[in-house]
DNA sequence: AGGCGTGATTCCAAATTCTC
DNA sequence: GAGAATTTGGAATCACGCCT
């Protein structure tokens, strides 16, 4: 039809007329509409029809753009409090009201902040909204609206004041995410907050807390579904923790211009309220998220302390069976088979690994060691030939593991020491040493 | 884009071991 | 015991991901 009509607008005419007399009115619309006929050429019947069709196209169109914004609602995180909760300051009077209600003592705050994002730009951006959200309320502090008015009314201090006692006060809690980088700029935002960080005492940083769970929730990912996982960072945290991702459409958003877009508005109140449903849920069972210690841990403030217990916690993780490591060793750590010996254990090291090498030979272990040129390659083949497991660490246990039968590949931590891989390496093949397995392999 | 933090990799020189 | 060879661990570099 298309191609015999063409253009024609008489035609087309007429072809309206035939459909109109051999088919139904709606198919007759439909053609109209698809030849963009003018309503004067048109019998007036299918012209009411075309008209039902666009009232309907238009309906259709609602619903879509309904379900679309239901189906935002659902997919992501939403904010449990009501909107007139979320009190954008601009003025002197409500800011205070604010400091009341946030500098108690045993507060629980979560902050973040917002800037312009800026390329090619030198020096650092100057932060344009400062969120504080506390159980039942957000506050969106307009900042440089606030300093604006606060050099009309030459009272400059009273805002980087309010800051610093709020970072400075070990009894409130401060949750950010990634809280260094919103400092500094914060800092290049106003020089009387140069070292508000230095200062800042009760502060969690949840991005630290982040790399403890994720690891566990990609497992969980990989039993689940085989997708990939689009989240990341906060919002995958958020996802993990609380179900459903953030909305980080607003991220890269102009937080200049004033005045905020809703969406801004929500986002940034969602960016800082999540903070506390995680910190809470964390709080409550910290065991089901694979957190051995509260989060307090995290605390920012001693530089010494937090590194260590970080590091203490990680040692933990590697030597428990049921991490990353090894993926194939889960069902051999539920199954525990019978304690070998050492004789019947026989393994091929990378050449990376060979302090670990010589001390499972003393202890009675077969020990095939990779030469120095080798390439990684060679060990799965030896591993294959001589029945061998092979022991290796890092980026090399990614492609060896696959390529041998499940279990058959381990990943030793390179930043232990050669005893404790040894320990590690026979407790996870359950390699009983008896006092006569040592040295046994010697002449 | 730029800054920052982190984990992996590479590099280097001191320490240790080997060889004669 | 001197010099060569190897081992080792920490520093420097790299790569990546996250933040706005």
């Amino acid at each position: 039809f298309q191609s015999t009509v063409g253009e024609n607008r008489w035609l087309q005419g007429h072809l309206i007329q035939l459909l109109t007399s051999y088919c139904d009115l709606n198919t007759a619309a439909r053609w109209a509409q698809r030849c963009n006929l003018p309503k004067e050429m048109l019998p007036c019947r299918v012209a009411d029809e075309l008209q039902k069709l666009h009232i309907q196209e238009r309906v259709e169109e609602a619903t879509k753009a309904d379900n679309y914004e239901e189906s935002k609602k659902k997919d992501y995180y939403q904010l449990p409090i009501p909107r007139a909760n979320i009190h954008f300051l601009q003025t002197w009077e409500e800011t205070l009201q604010c400091w009341e209600k946030v500098l108690q003592p045993a507060q629980v705050v979560g902050i973040d902040m917002e800037w312009r994002p800026s390329f090619g730009m030198v020096g650092k951006p100057r932060v344009s909204l400062l969120q504080i959200a506390l159980k039942d309320e957000v506050f969106l502090l307009d900042l440089p609206r606030l300093l604006q008015q606060a050099e009309v009314d030459g009272e400059k201090e009273k805002l980087p004041q309010f800051i610093q006692m709020l970072y400075s006060d070990a009894s409130i809690t401060k949750l950010g995410y990634g809280m260094s980088g919103d400092l500094s700029n914060l800092a290049a935002t106003w020089s009387a907050l140069k070292d508000t960080d230095k200062k800042a005492q009760g502060v969690v940083d949840l991005l630290a807390v982040d790399k403890r769970v994720d690891v566990l929730s990609l497992e969980q990912s990989d039993e689940g579904r085989g997708v990939k996982q689009p989240e990341k960072g906060l919002s995958l945290l958020v996802q993990y923790v609380l179900g459903k991702p953030l909305d980080k459409t607003e991220q890269l958003s102009n937080w200049e211009k004033r005045p905020l877009r809703e969406e801004q508005i929500l986002y940034a109140a969602s960016d800082a309220y999540c903070l506390l449903e995680i910190y809470e849920k964390l709080c409550k069972d910290p065991e089901s998220f694979g957190l051995s210690t509260d989060l307090t841990e995290s605390l920012v403030g001693k530089e010494s302390i937090k590194p260590k217990a970080k590091k203490e916690l990680n040692k933990q993780e590697t030597l428990s069976p049921s991490g990353q490591q090894c993926q194939g060793s889960r069902m051999e750590a539920l199954r525990r088979p019978a304690p070998i010996s050492p004789k019947e254990f026989s393994v091929v090291c990378d050449n990376m690994l060979q302090g670990l090498g010589r001390y499972l030979r003393c202890l009675g272990v077969d020990v095939r060691m990779l030469e120095n040129g080798d390439d990684h390659r060679k060990a799965a083949e030896i591993a294959r030939q001589e029945g061998r497991v092979i022991l290796t660490s890092g980026l090399p246990y990614q492609t060896l593991q696959s390529q041998v039968a499940e279990g058959r590949c381990f990943s030793v931590n390179s930043s232990e020491k050669a005893k404790e891989q040894a320990l590690q390496v026979l407790k996870h093949f359950n390699v009983q040493v008896s006092l006569s397995d040592i040295f046994s392999r010697c002449q």
